[in-house]
DNA sequence: AGCCGGCGCCGCCATC
DNA sequence: CTGATGGCGGCGCCGG
């Protein structure tokens, strides 16, 4: 051991791609929590680049411009974190159509240590053939477009974001934060990811805990005759037992029509949707700052942990984590909706 | 970890 | 004959 410098680990080096339409806040998002993991930790971490086609200044989709450097001045295999932005249509089409920014984006994702997009970036990455057999996330309302663009990923429409290997993928715009936040936390350690997002102010007043999959719930719910009063039922007894034969039972149907009809109907499985029910309501009382004890009989959990982990798997963060993230009011009195 | 019982889910097939 | 039904058995996932 040296005696008076401490072992300083060398800082990771994250790419951001950025271009002409894309999301400002998929590039500062991520960007910001990489630079507060400096600060929180008073060790240069990560040096974040961002960086575009040609460098130089480019136009996001709001009024906001970023200077950026062009891609050449980083080496691929330099490069820890490679993460794109988000953005229109025709943004996205642009960056595609660069050979350039092909072949690069192709050599970085084989050579950094992790890579992957935020919000709509996936379908550049899709266009690169960099999602193949991978299970992925992005913006809720282009899950089915992406998963027509890419048939052999698989999509999970109700995940924030999504870790498959050395892929990561987040839902859209904000959610690029919460994922960088969960990759700083396999680097550094949760407690660094919670000091980020307390300096952030990421857990006042987000609407983040919504989930992302009820306006799908809610247009599905319209739907079928016989289902649309029984989920409505199960929204109101999450905490009983509900298991497929009581479900069956209920619509009057043999187990076998009911889970046949249900899944062609809907989408999805019986006992899936449920489970959706029941950590969407989670998430709401997680925000309210209720705890994963008092949480899980409400939900028609038998344990906390049990909770937990079904908590985990859906949405690939801890119901701990998502409460520092999200939870409000804790300043006595409520909070008014905006 | 690793084993096991139970349940969700589905393919298959006889029946209506 | 086609299509819907529902019973049975197996496989895989989840939780203890």
């Amino acid at each position: 051991m040296a005696r008076s410098f401490p072992p300083r680990p060398k800082p990771l080096d994250v790419a951001i791609l950025a271009f002409d339409g894309c999301q400002v806040l998929d590039v500062t998002g991520p960007a910001m929590v990489f630079e507060a993991a400096n600060n929180v930790s008073r060790v240069v971490r990560y040096n974040v680049h961002i960086l575009s086609s040609k460098g130089g200044t480019i136009r996001t989709n709001s009024a906001v411009a970023l200077v950026t450097k062009p891609l050449k001045t980083l080496a691929p295999r330099a490069i820890d974190t490679f993460l794109i932005a988000g953005g229109d249509r025709s943004g996205l089409q642009m960056l595609t159509a660069d050979v350039s920014v092909r072949k690069w984006v192709v050599q970085t994702s084989t050579k950094a240590r992790r890579y992957g997009s935020i919000c709509t970036g996936a379908f550049a990455l899709a266009n690169f053939a960099l999602l193949s057999g991978k299970r992925v996330a992005t913006h809720w309302s282009a899950c089915s477009d992406l998963a027509q663009l890419c048939p052999d990923a698989c999509v999970d429409s109700h995940a924030l974001f999504v870790n498959d290997g050395r892929l990561w993928t987040s839902a859209g715009v904000t959610t690029g934060m919460d994922m960088s936040l969960a990759m700083v936390a396999s680097d550094f350690g949760e407690a660094v990811a919670n000091a980020i997002a307390k300096r952030l102010v990421l857990y006042a007043r987000r609407p983040g805990y919504q989930s992302q999959f009820s306006p799908v719930l809610r247009a599905q719910s319209h739907a079928a005759a016989p289902f649309a009063e029984l989920i409505n039922w199960i929204r109101e007894n999450l905490a009983k037992p509900l298991d497929v034969q009581k479900l069956a039972a209920r619509v009057s149907m043999s187990e076998r029509t009911f889970l046949r009809h249900f899944t062609r109907s809907l989408g999805m499985t019986p006992a899936r949707l449920v489970e959706m029910l029941r950590l969407d309501l989670t998430r709401v009382y997680l925000a309210t700052g209720m705890s994963l004890k008092e949480i899980a009989p409400k939900v028609g959990y038998l344990s906390s942990t049990q909770l937990s982990r079904a908590f985990g798997r859906r949405f690939g963060m801890t119901p701990m984590l998502f409460r520092e993230l999200h939870q409000r009011g804790d300043c006595g009195g409520s909070v008014t909706e905006s």
